[in-house]
Parts: structure tokens; C-alpha cells; sequence
DNA sequence: AGGTTACGTCAACGTCTGTAACAAATTTGC
DNA sequence: GCAAATTTGTTACAGACGTTGACGTAACCT
């Protein structure tokens, strides 16, 4: 099974000729331009990526030419002479469009080369895996439109699923929507073209990731509705399994000998942690649960209080066990736990104090998640312009 | 921190010039000549590796020079014409010297370009952690003499500690030798210059990724005499935690409530799956115990029988987890547990066939480490040389 | 107005890979 | 037994790229 890339390197294992140089260089420079804070000018580029002026002046008249950036304006920089001419990113040209599936909601989301959201559209789920698919290439058809009125081309569509996905397309099961084996990429390629399929957890990760840049480098995004998934970056890469199918935090074993689960095994975080525990009755509609759970805490009410701190500490535990394999510094609560995290944190740190083998030397923040649950949906759009973010090469070839 | 870097790919962020294009070609082909089974003709790399037959010439003859490869005499390949020369491996030049302390073993090891073990000594530990270094520092210095002997040059030393490791010298701490804030790297590098230090877990899998290649990709390595590590590979590369604190299986929680742990937890899987738990009694000496186990229950008694399946109910519970987070397809039981691996793969496998998610869809196959207890330190001495096969330029320009 | 800094352009140079022709070594065919 | 065919490896030249250094222009400051 092969699975999606978000490769930040050039491939290693493939030769290289003087054009692949120019390209390099050309990806380098750009990525400079990506990652710098305010607009920088030529000569700031030079220094910071080591090429001569003539060099960067070559490739700056590339890039301004391909439209993927825009001369700024005079930018000051220090005392006297002629002013810089700052450079940034420009906010028409290339776009990601990322679609969002979860239990009764479907959105859409147009980000452009900044990182900015430029179109974001929600709508309800309908019932069967084929109308939702219909509606969301409905979605996307609309959010392509609304980018074309921007001058924004969309290049590259991402979709997140809440369950396990292979080849990047076929959706193997996904319990809370009640899908299996729904090749949602071949759905949707006759409306809106090729499509990657991931899984909405990691692709919450990657939109906290890439909002955060280059502040989070690793971290863990715990993630869920009703399923809890973890999206796990490390060094500022999305980790995946080997076969892309990690990230299952909710059917880690809290207590080897608990209650049974509906996977088949016994004492899952699920089944302590899950929503559904917290307060029982909750039907899958998303977010009203989290709201609800929030009113119900902040009223006092004691059972819910004591829901939340031992869906808490089965957190915790789980994280431990997590944290423990794959060191990471920074627990994200995102999902529906971003709304419900400043009930669970303490008992989350509590228990990753006790259980984190390093936690006297390196101790772990628990926090919860900037974007919250639209994390996915704009993870997916930020991994689609990513591609050309990294390798700006395929939008000039293109254009 | 930082800590050791094992990159497979050269650095993203660097302005390339044309001598670098020569320098990643030429990685290219030495390491398409590095993982051919056989002699590989000239004419075969420029196949393999898409650059033309006189780029390959130029380059072969840069490796021969430099005495990283030689010609192996002719290797015919079809019918007619001029026959191919097949290259190899050089047996001399550059070496990778690997060392290792265990409960009560200190261990040396030179392997060659080819992954061939050209030296391996084994010595007591001695008491304080002053005496072992200087005593490896003595098994050092004569295994360098060894390999001058036979033309080798020794280019890296890593050392195997069974303990977290910072910055790739200080062991933070080491409970079954009783060390603490031990800088091991400073300690030897007056005798043998700059060395590595990482964990051994960490190296063991490395040892059984590099001498598995390229038929391993994506597993996990647990490994331990008395502690209970795990090393992680995904994609062929080792995966660190964000800090290189990661593999400590140990003390990941089987059952949260279970007995307290000297780790300050409850219900680690130390307490199940430790070598003492499994044979009460057993002093920290090793393999002795994981013999005396394996006889008594060859024997049929009852006790290390039941307690062998608890022990691998609670691994399979422990790499559920693991694997629920981040799925690879294959668990090596190394160390100690190589030898037990009889005993426990049933019970392993039981528990991961009810947790993991994935189990119906993708199996995952339990087996023993095929290189078992000096794993470690032929990883060490592997990871050594590695950093030569995979930019050979570094051994060129010294030479 | 003169000094200062930023930027563009040009030519010469060195290095690399690719293309194309050439030399070497073996098998095949008569 | 000897020449042609075939495959492998090498040499010669052209094209591409970045660097160096120099010059010219533009835009700000004192």
C-alpha cells in the first residue's frame, strides 16, 4: 500500500542535473521567503540562504514571474541608501482546497499561498456515504468558483476522514459515520480532479503544525468526536504509521482488564474517555455534546465533574504510554477536547506526571489546540498548498 | 538538546553549488553499489540510478581511488560483448567501531564497509562507571589496533547505553548500572576521539534494520535484559522522540491500577514482563537468567510457564498500543526476550490480534530478532560505518 | 550635491552532466 | 581461424549553472 507524501526534502534517491540545481535553489529561496516573519529583500535572501546576489536576482525574477510572489513595497532597513525592496508571498495564484467530513457536519476550506483562509463553507451530513460525497464535491465545486473569483487556482484537494484510509483514497471503516471501503478519491475525481484522502486526525496535526510554524516542532494532536485519534509530528514532520494506519489513541488499553469495547478489545481510553462516557446519552452530534458537557461543568454538576477528570486521567495514561515510546514536548488537546480542555488538563498532567519515565527532566505541556475542531478541515487545505509551498517548482512548470 | 542525527538525505537547506551535484551522485551510486546483493557492473548503475555511462565512469573511478570500492573481477552478464566488471564493496578503508555495556558485559565490535564483523570481544563490567569506561576505552583501543591490523581505519565510535541518553554523550540516567548524569562521550574521547552515545535499544534496532536491509522496513525492536526498551524504525530510518527519549516500553501502563512500579507508576509493563518477574529471584546477570527461564520451562514447570504467558499477555498489551499510535508491521522480540521468543509469541500475538485495530485488515507478525542479544552493539559499530555508506564524500575528502 | 546602500546586468571562469563518437573485450558466424 | 556483431567502458565537445568581479542605475540620506 502506498500512501500520501508530505516529503520536505527533494528526493534522495534520484540524480541530479544542472537544472535540478536551478530548482534547488529556487525551492530553497522560496521556502526562505515562506518562513520569514515581515517581507524580505534580495539581499536579505542571499544572506540567509547563502547564494550570491546574481543568483537570487535570477530567481526572485522567476518567482515574481511565475506570480508566486509580489514585490511589497519599500521596506526599511537600517540607516541610509536606497530602501530594500521587501518581497512576500502573493495572496492570488496557487490555493489548497481541503473538505472535512465528521458526524453531522460537512465542511470546505480554500486557504491561499500565506496560510490564509480565504473561503470556509459548512453544511450538514446526509445519511449515505454517496450523498455526502455528492454533497461535499458540490462543496468543493463552490469553493473552487469562490477561489476563481480571488484569482486563486486551486492545485491540489485534500479530504479528511475520521477512520483509516489506504492509497490515500479508499476509506477502510469509519465507525462514527458508518462507512466501509468507500473509495471517497474516486468519488470526488470527476467533480474536483484528484483528491488525497487522509485521515482527519493527522491532518489536524499538520493544520496545527503549519499554523504554529516554526514555534511547535513536536508535538502530539489528540483529536476526536467521537473517536479519538492522535496526529503526531515530529522534527516538523507528520508522522505515519507503515502502512498509514496509526493514530488510533482511542483503543489504547487504559486498564488491560476494563469494561469490553466495541473493537473487540478490553478497557480502550474509548470507553473512559469518549464523549459518550462523559455524558451519557449523547447522541454523535458533533460539538453540541462539547457544549453541553462544558455548561453541565461550569454549573457544578458532580457527575460530570467527575466524568471529566477520569476521562482525564485516562488521557493521561494513554498519553503516558505514548509520550514514553515517542518522547514529544507538547500535548495538543484539539477536537472537542479543545473546548472541554481547561476541565481535563490538570488531570491529564497529573497522570503524565506520574507516568512520563522523563517527566522530571522533560516535563510535557498540555494545551489546548489553537484551531480547535476546524483543525482538520484547514490541515487539509494547508497540506494541499503545502506541495507547492515546498517545491514551488511545479507551480512555475505549470503556469 | 541535541542529539545524534542519523540522515539518510542531505541537508534540505543548504544553497547547492555544482560541486554538490557531483557530491550527491556520487552518494547516489556508492549507495546503489552499497545495496546491491551482488557485484554491480557500471553499466547496472546507470540504469539504476538514471545518470549516463560516462557520470558513472567518472564517479566510479572517484570510489576507486578512493578505495571505497574495487573491481571484482569479471562478472559476466549475458551473451555476447564485452563483459561487465563487476565493483564491491571494499574489505578495508573505513570502519565503524561499536561498543556496548549491558548488566554485566562490556562488548566491542569493528565491522567494515561490507557490514561485516571483522572484531568482537567481550569483558566483565567492572563496579563504578569510572572503571567500565576505562575499560571500555581499553577494548577500544585494542579493537582499533585490530582493525589497523587488517587496513581498516576506524571513522566513528557509538557507544550502547541501557538508559536515555542527552545530547549524545550524557547518560541521564542508567538504573540497572547505577548510573546517573554519567558523561560517557567526554569520558572516552581522550582515548578514542569523538564518540557517539545513544541508547541500545535504539541501536538494536538499528543493528537489525542494517542487517535485514532491505527486507525490513517498518518495525519495532523490544529490547532488554532488565529494562524493557524499544527501538522504532519506520520507512528505514530510526525514529528519536523529540528529545531521543523515547522506547521506554517498560514503563508504559498495562493496567493503570496495577502494583506501583520503582518508577513511581502503576501497572508498568516492567512488572509483568520484567526478566525478574518472570523468574523470581533472578539476580540482574544476564542471559543466564533468560537460560535458566528457558530451561525450567523446557522442563515443563508450571510456574515460569504461566508466568512466560503473563509476560507476553502484557507485551502484546504494551505493543497494542504502540501500534494502535503508530503502525508498523512487524515486532522483533530482541534481547533477553530473542532467547524466551518461543514462549511468548503465542500470548504476543493473542493480544494483538484483539487490540489492534488494524489487525483484521493489516497482521502484524511477531518474531524473534534474528541478530538477539549483540544486536546492540553490532548496531553501534553498524551506525558507525553507516554515516560512510550513506555520504562516502566525507571518507573521500579525508583521504 | 555628495555619500551610501540596493539592485540589475554583463563577461569570464570553473564545474558538472549529457550527447556523440571512439576504443576495448568478448561472442558469434562463416 | 578470422572478421563481423555486440556490449561495455572511455574520451571529446557542447550546454547549463553558479560564482566572481566590475560597472551602471536607482533611491534614499545628510
Amino acid at each position: 500500500m502506498t500512501r500520501p507524501v508530505h516529503r520536505v526534502a527533494p528526493a534522495t534517491d534520484t540524480p541530479v542535473r544542472q537544472e535540478s540545481l536551478r530548482a534547488h535553489n529556487l525551492s530553497l529561496t522560496f521556502r526562505q521567503i515562506v518562513g520569514a516573519a515581515a517581507p524580505i529583500s534580495r539581499i536579505e535572501l542571499a544572506v540567509a540562504t547563502g547564494l550570491t546576489r546574481p543568483t537570487i536576482s535570477r530567481i526572485v525574477d522567476d518567482l515574481l514571474a511565475g506570480g508566486l510572489i509580489i514585490e511589497a513595497g519599500p521596506a526599511r532597513s537600517g540607516n541610509s541608501g536606497r530602501p530594500r525592496v521587501g518581497l512576500t508571498l502573493a495572496a492570488t495564484g496557487p490555493a489548497g482546497l481541503g473538505l472535512d467530513i465528521r458526524v453531522d457536519t460537512l465542511s470546505a476550506c480554500v486557504v491561499d499561498l500565506t496560510g490564509a483562509v480565504r473561503h470556509l463553507a459548512f453544511a450538514p451530513r446526509p445519511k449515505t456515504a454517496a450523498e455526502a460525497l455528492a454533497s461535499l464535491a458540490e462543496m468543493g465545486r463552490a469553493a473552487m468558483a469562490a477561489a476563481a473569483a480571488e484569482h486563486l487556482t486551486v492545485v491540489g484537494t485534500t479530504l479528511a476522514v475520521p477512520g483509516p484510509v489506504e492509497d490515500g483514497s479508499i476509506v477502510r471503516f469509519a465507525p462514527v459515520l458508518g462507512w466501509r471501503d468507500v473509495d471517497a478519491g474516486a468519488a470526488l475525481r470527476p467533480a474536483l480532479g484528484p483528491v488525497t484522502v487522509d485521515n482527519d486526525a493527522s491532518l489536524a496535526a499538520l493544520g496545527e503544525l503549519y499554523a504554529s510554524a516554526p514555534a511547535l516542532r513536536d508535538f502530539v494532536c489528540v483529536s476526536g468526536e467521537f473517536d479519538i485519534g492522535a496526529g503526531l509530528v515530529l522534527g516538523g514532520a507528520l508522522l505515519r504509521g507503515a502502512r498509514g494506519w496509526g493514530g488510533s489513541l482511542g483503543h489504547v488499553a487504559v486498564d488491560s482488564d476494563g469494561p469490553p469495547c466495541a473493537c473487540g478489545a478490553t478497557g480502550c481510553l474509548q470507553h473512559y474517555a469518549g464523549l459518550q462516557q462523559i455524558l451519557p446519552g449523547a447522541a454523535p452530534m458533533p460539538y453540541s455534546p462539547a457544549v453541553a458537557i462544558d455548561d453541565l461543568a461550569s454549573a457544578g454538576n458532580p457527575e460530570v465533574l467527575a466524568a471529566l477528570d477520569r476521562a482525564g486521567s485516562a488521557l493521561g495514561v494513554a498519553l503516558s504510554a505514548l509520550i514514553n515510546i515517542i518522547d514529544v514536548d507538547t500535548v495538543l488537546l484539539g477536537g472537542s477536547y479543545s473546548l472541554l480542555a481547561s476541565w481535563l488538563i490538570e488531570s491529564v498532567e497529573r497522570e503524565l506526571s506520574r507516568r512520563v519515565l522523563t517527566s522530571g527532566w522533560a516535563p510535557v505541556s498540555v494545551r489546548p489546540a489553537p484551531l480547535g475542531p476546524d483543525a482538520a478541515v484547514m490541515g487539509a487545505a494547508l497540506s494541499a498548498i503545502d506541495q507547492v509551498r515546498q517545491d514551488p517548482n511545479s507551480w512555475l512548470a505549470r503556469a
